[in-house]
RNA sequence: GGUGACAUAGCCAAGUGGUAAGGCAAGGGUCUGCAAAACCCUCAUUCCCCGGUUCAAAUCCGGGUGUCACCUCCA
């Protein structure tokens, strides 16, 4: 399998420390607010990764951390901390604050059929490692305490810039407003391990440390849960771009510092999805969260399908017309497989590796998932039986995740059941629901058509559609869905 | 200002030297009382621009232009 790897800037063959296992860390979210789908693109694509390495073979570990501490707020930063004004904002402590959105994030996971990783660690649970790892790290000589703070100092590093070509003097610090250039550090690229000096009065975490009460640095965190969770040697580190630099580059100094050796061979970053204006923010424009989606009735499964037709590496505009797009060809994948009956013939074997072979074949092209999706169009088009067909669909779904096969199947049921086999009239809605006056009143179109007054049938169809109700006439039957 | 990524039809999008996959939308047709659905057909002489290399370039090289991101918390 070919991975891009930031890294190196290439695509490389990827390759593990213990062959045939994956040593997985992902950066998690900080649980202040809601995951805007944004967020959520990067955890879909990871999942899929994820499923996928696990489909070829692979014993994978995956790690996450939840981020219930110290950062600075987002986007119209006046800083404060994240945490601490989301708390302020909902009149609730800190921890209760942590504890909610981290339900409600996976929740959302839950929801896109995102796996939940095998290690979940908040960042507050692991304080003593941290101290470990920034004792170690002045021990060795690599950090300093200036102003009451414990700084990494760059300076001792042959190498700092791991993902691109910065010039320590091209940096350019404090550019955005209420961002002061910090005077303690030696070098201006030179950040904090830990904070006794808090930018903020009221930090509301704090614990004690050898360098006085106070919290531990941003970048700290990652590399204290993924040495303790994945060990030495890190196979596949992954997260948004936006923390290639800094973050991931400062994880790599502190990580390798103090371990003495070569970390993670592999970093994997999701490139952004970006409205029309631009970047997605919590605090611009419209707030998209998997529950807006679905008040606006769309199926957070229908969002995975979106980012699934995109590459990861490439940027993506979301607009509702681009979602439209993608639910109108994901419902047409679902009612293409509904009208293949699973019972036809058996599996063929030859030809079910074959079309397996097609959906490796993209995937071990960096993860190319939108040729994943048309293995689906080619599956559903090949000359194979039925049976064959829902066996393939079944077999990449289970990495592309979007459930094909079980709306197809649910899809099916409702067909049986809107075609009774006593040749009876049936009037069934797709989602399930009843309605006895909406019912009623396509039984009373059903009888004007039988009574070949088409212009009394065509006027209750149109009555129906201005309530929102659109209905179709299938074989010994109505079904009806609800439109927006 | 510096750094990086990207630029393919109305839209999403693949393709990394051999003559433009796939999907959505649209148009035409079959079917239907009419619709819808389904099925069939059509839909980029051309890949941001200008040079170069080559028998051959969307693909390689050089130079532009544009968009986005990062340098400050962010997926």
């Amino acid at each position: 399998m070919y991975l891009y790897n930031s890294a190196t800037h290439k695509k490389e063959p990827f390759t593990t420390h213990t062959p045939g296992r994956v040593e997985m860390y992902t950066c998690g979210p900080t649980v202040y607010h809601f995951a805007h789908i944004g967020n959520l693109r990067s955890y879909i694509m990871e999942d899929v990764l994820e499923k996928y390495l696990r489909f070829t073979g692979y014993d994978v570990n995956r790690v996450m951390n939840i981020t219930d501490v110290g950062h600075l707020t987002s986007d119209a930063d006046e800083g404060e901390d994240k945490m601490l004004k989301g708390a302020r904002r909902e009149h609730k402590t800190v921890m209760e604050i942590a504890q909610y959105y981290t339900d409600a994030f996976f929740a959302d996971c839950a929801k896109l059929n995102i796996r939940t990783p095998d290690v979940v660690q908040p960042a507050t649970g692991m304080i003593e490692d941290y101290i470990r790892i920034v004792q170690t790290l002045l021990d060795k000589g690599y950090a300093y305490a200036a102003g009451g703070n414990v700084y990494f100092d760059t300076g001792k590093l042959p190498r700092y810039y791991v993902f691109n070509d910065h010039k320590e003097e091209d940096l350019a610090v404090g550019v955005r407003e209420g961002v002061e250039e910090d005077t303690n550090k030696r070098n201006k690229n030179d950040f904090v391990l830990w904070f006794t000096k808090s930018k903020f009065e009221d930090q509301a975490l704090k614990w004690d440390s050898p360098w006085g009460v106070g919290y531990p640095g941003w970048h700290i965190e990652c590399s204290g849960i993924s040495l303790k969770y994945n060990g030495e040697y890190l196979d596949l580190h992954c997260g948004g771009v936006d923390n290639a630099f800094p973050h991931h580059t400062n994880e790599i100094a502190q990580s390798e510092s103090y371990l003495g050796h070569p970390w993670c061979s592999h970093w994997w970053h999701v490139a952004h999805l970006n409205t029309a204006d631009g970047k997605m923010s919590k605090s611009k424009g419209e707030f998209l969260t998997v529950s807006l989606l679905e008040e606006k009735g769309y199926d957070p499964l229908a969002y995975r399908f979106f980012c699934l037709q995109s590459h990861y590496r490439k940027n993506l505009v979301f607009t509702w017309e681009n979602l439209d797009n993608a639910v109108a060809a994901y419902e047409k994948l679902i009612a293409k497989l509904a009208s293949v009956d699973p019972k036809d013939g058996a599996v063929d074997a030859p030809a079910l590796a074959a079309l397996e072979e097609q959906f490796r074949a993209a995937m071990d092209s960096d993860l190319n998932t939108p040729n994943a999706v048309t293995v689906f169009y080619n599956i559903l088009k090949a000359p194979v039986s039925g049976a064959t067909k829902w066996a393939a669909v079944e077999k990449i779904d289970a990495v592309l995740g979007v459930k094909l096969a079980e709306k197809a199947a649910a899809a099916r049921q409702r067909m049986a059941k809107a075609a009774p086999a006593d040749g009876g009239f049936s009037v069934t809605c797709q989602s399930g629901e009843s309605d006895p006056e909406i019912e009623a009143l396509i039984r009373q179109r059903a009888e004007a058509k039988r009574a070949k007054d088409f212009a009394e049938a065509d006027r209750i169809r149109d009555a129906l559609k201005a309530q929102g109700v659109e209905i179709t006439d299938v074989s010994g039957g109505v079904t009806w869905r609800r439109i927006s």
